[in-house]
DNA sequence: GCCAACGTTGGC
DNA sequence: GCCAACGTTGGC
């Protein structure tokens, strides 16, 4: 069992569009950096916990906890030449671009920035680091129970 | 809108 | 394989 957080714009997806789809499901699409797509590829499983983290927006943060819920397949999205996130360098034979499936377990209240920064036992967080930009990073167990002891 | 940081591209 | 140029991310 390992944990993530997992960035997105709310403008794109938002927490409150996963609550809302049928069986708070989404397909993680979009996600264009091979380090991040390795992660999802090679080393997420299904149950891993997943923290829902809302990016360019007016209040960054922590939204919600959610989990992976399918293994990495192809991303729909690069074979779609009307899509943002098509590309032309994939085929359906050799897609360049994976995604898994993320479940909402529940919407949280907001977590942001402000507060995860003045957290001391969370200073080790990749996404508080200078210049991170990683969409998804892994979570320490000792970060996830942190986390969820806050949102308590 | 600004800008720091980082990833990717492409010439050599 | 190097590295400059360029594009993107994302907080502020």
């Amino acid at each position: 069992m390992r944990y993530w957080l997992m960035k997105s714009e709310p403008s794109d997806v938002s927490v409150d569009d996963v609550a809302a789809m049928p069986k708070k499901t989404v397909p993680w699409y979009g996600v264009r950096n091979f380090q991040a797509r390795n992660f999802m590829s090679k080393e997420m499983d299904v149950g891993d916990g997943v923290l829902f983290y809302h990016s360019s927006c007016p209040e960054p943060g922590i939204v919600g906890l959610a989990e992976v819920a399918s293994k990495a397949y192809p991303d729909v999205t690069q074979f779609d030449r009307k899509s943002h996130y098509f590309d032309d360098k994939s085929t359906r034979e050799n897609p360049r671009w994976m995604n898994v499936d993320v479940r909402l377990v529940r919407k949280t209240r907001l977590l942001g920035l402000p507060e995860l920064r003045a957290t001391p036992s969370l200073a080790t967080m990749r996404v508080l680091q200078k210049g991170n930009r990683l969409s998804i990073t892994p979570v320490s167990a000792r970060e996830w129970q942190e986390i969820t002891r806050l949102l308590a």
